[in-house]
DNA sequence: GCCGCGCTGTGACCTGCGTCACGATTGTCA
DNA sequence: TGACAATCGTGACGCAGGTCACAGCGCGGC
């Protein structure tokens, strides 16, 4: 089915097809050469850990390709998902701004090509341009409107079966591209398993299986390997009421 | 036995005494002469309201003196508590930065003075100063880091104890200056209900009322109106995991 | 092809806490 | 000082979902 795919990586920034797409990334002309002599690309596997929660910060990573999964952990182990980050964002900002330790653990779920800047000469670029502190105050905006998505699907949904429905209400909301798709009927891809699903929704992988299914048997949803049919949108919206 | 207090209204940001301990308000004299010039200063009793979740925002408000909560609320009237501002913070930052409705409602827990600077003039205010630009950041790191706190407080502690204990040891971690303490007890202050710290740990008031008299009949915990003493700090710790 | 590991499905059990209900206590304003 | 509202205390009940345990299943590696 997948062709195997070449991995494209991005050497310049200035000539980056992306580059107007992405949050962070669209800058003028100064700023962007500036960040093409400080930036050190590398290109990582599905898995590779760019920081890790609690360590002191050494920079920040822009995403170029591939997206990542922020986590925290408890004492005990148990983990929760914050958010995943999507190409275009930088990672590491609030750690590498107040030198404070990462706030998370970031995981590629993808092979992904980041570029790095280390924190002195980033604080440095930071204070050199005024287009990146406002670049920056976007990114660390929409980290807090993530963080508060999450506080509240945490704190106000009721129950499993709500929060499950938002996710993936929230996923439809760039389907798949595909031409032979029947109306009203929204593919997605989902790329994670049912225990990072428990761990956004803050539940157990248990709790996900039973639940998907019921969607299942309801005829709300439809799986096929890690594309999924949302077969009835309405329905699902009535689950969510916040 | 609290003596009537008269309010003191700072008029003027050069000569705040408070000024050099505040996370916004310290800033280089130009930055400063500029916001006392935008700034207009107003005095709000307790439980005003200073904005409301879902607004179109219309600026920015530097806590002077006061503290104010920051909650959202669901679609059928629950409501949770994102985070308590002290004095010496900006608020509707993500709102006005990125132009969207305010994330939160913001209501004063006491007699406050804020100063409010319209969007546009904050907007213009950022880009002119390059220092504001990382009192900005910095505003929203803090912003980030309670939320993640609370992420990690709602979706990674088990039990309602546990987070409790864990809002009442960060309470203690400026405690009341009292001079006939004895040792090992650590005076607080607490001015909100049980309510108000349901809706912080994301729990019901009737189970922090039963929690409380946990603590109180194992000895760990006094409460006497709006003060509260820790009698027994290594075992509330011991309940904490995280 | 076969083996093994990571993922998923499902049953059984049980407990923490949300909810309702009502009464006691405290604060506040006229 | 008295009355009313807000806040707090506590019992009873029920169930959503966490946890444990184990069984199929798919896929990649050798």
């Amino acid at each position: 089915m997948a062709t195997k795919q070449v991995f494209q990586i991005i050497e310049n920034c200035l000539t980056c097809p992306h580059r107007e797409k992405r949050m962070f990334c669209n800058l003028p002309a100064g700023a962007l050469r500036a960040l093409q002599s400080l930036k050190a690309t590398a290109v990582y596997p599905k898995g590779a850990m760019l920081c890790l929660e609690g360590q002191q910060p050494r920079g920040v990573f822009i995403l170029c390709t591939g997206r990542a999964k922020l986590s925290t952990t408890s004492a005990e182990g148990k983990s929760i998902i914050l958010r995943i980050a999507e190409p275009g964002e930088v990672l590491g900002l609030t750690a590498a701004v107040s030198n404070t330790p990462y706030e998370a653990t970031v995981e590629t779920l993808e092979p992904t090509q980041a570029n790095f800047i280390p924190q002195t000469e980033f604080i440095r670029f930071l204070q050199g341009h005024v287009e990146i502190g406002m670049k920056v105050a976007q990114q660390l905006t929409h980290n807090c409107q993530c963080a508060y998505d999450e506080i509240r699907s945490l704190g106000l949904s009721n129950s499993v079966p709500e929060k499950l429905a938002k996710l993936i209400l929230g996923w439809a909301e760039n389907p798949l591209p595909i031409a032979n798709k029947r109306p009203g009927e929204i593919p997605i891809r989902v790329t994670l398993t049912q225990e990072e699903i428990a761990q956004l929704a803050g539940t157990s992988r248990e709790t996900v299986s039973r639940t998907l299914n019921h969607f299942k048997r309801k005829g709300w949803l439809r799986v096929n390997g890690a594309t999924w049919w949302i077969m009835n949108r309405s329905e699902m919206e009535k689950l969510v009421t916040t």
